[in-house]
This record gives structure tokens, sequence and C-alpha cells, in this order.
DNA sequence: GGTTTGACCATAA
DNA sequence: CTTATGGCCAAAC
């Protein structure tokens, strides 16, 4: 059989192996000029209290990879890290998508630019 | 195979 | 507004 097939979580898990993985494949499904959060994408996956190991999927995430990043930012609408060189990057992508972020990395009309993935699964529901 | 490293969120005071 | 606390664990070294 599959001898190393994609594992998944133990059932009433959200998290366990493969975790990075689904969490870029959500964040790929977010559109340019669309943002969202960690939380959101936790929530997408089925917990919202995952939310930090969203930012560890992010953080492990190789230079050049096509999953668009730079669209999570925090609850707040916030780029998250800011002064980090990440945080300077991800502001720059974003205002290139015509996203306006201020000085103090606050993502403008963050609710009306926020993906909700309502197209995919969530058990977790809001 | 144990240790290290990470970009959060909700709530309370 | 700030600080503290509990929730949460994979992947790379």
């Amino acid at each position: 059989m599959a001898r190393s097939a994609p594992r998944s979580p133990e059932p009433g898990r959200v998290v366990g192996p493969g975790f990075h993985a689904r969490v870029h494949e959500r964040v790929r499904q977010v559109p340019p000029g669309w943002v969202t959060s960690y939380g959101d994408v936790a929530a997408a996956l089925g917990a919202r209290s995952v939310a930090r190991h969203v930012g560890f999927a992010l953080a492990a995430l190789p230079a050049g990879s096509d999953v668009p990043w730079h669209r999570v930012v925090t609850a707040r609408g916030t780029v998250a890290a800011l002064g980090s060189s990440v945080a300077r990057t991800q502001a720059r992508r974003l205002r290139a998508e015509g996203v306006r972020v201020a000085p103090n990395g606050r993502v403008q009309e963050f609710s009306r630019r926020r993906w909700l993935f309502l197209d995919g699964t969530s058990p977790g529901q809001w």
C-alpha cells in the first residue's frame, strides 16, 4: 500500500501531520486584492484556536513559494511582526495588489477586503 | 530522537 | 490603550 500516503490528523483533531500543507492550500485560495487572517484560515480548517500554527506554517514557507502568504494578516487587520523584513515585504506586496496599508501596518478597510473561505468546508462554522 | 523555532487569537483586568 | 494567560503543535535540525 501507500508507503507514504498523505497523513491526516486523528479524528477530532485539526492539527496533525500534513497541517502545513493544508494551510498552504487554503491560503492559495485567497484572490489578489483580498486579505484574510491567521484565525480565519484556522477556522476554515476547523478550529480558530490553532491560529498560531497557521502563522508557524507560513513562517516555514520557502522563499519563492507560490503561496500568497502576504494576504494573511492578524485578526485586527494589521501586518504581523511589524518592523521585520517579512512585514516590509508583505506590505509592499499588498500595496502592489491595490491594498492600502498604513505605515503602522493597518490594512485599510480590512473588514471589506476580508476573504471568508465560504466555498470551503469549515466544520467549525462561524 | 530530543531540542529548537516559529508570521496568532480571545478574553480578562 | 497595555499586559497577562491559556489554547495550540508540526517540521527542521
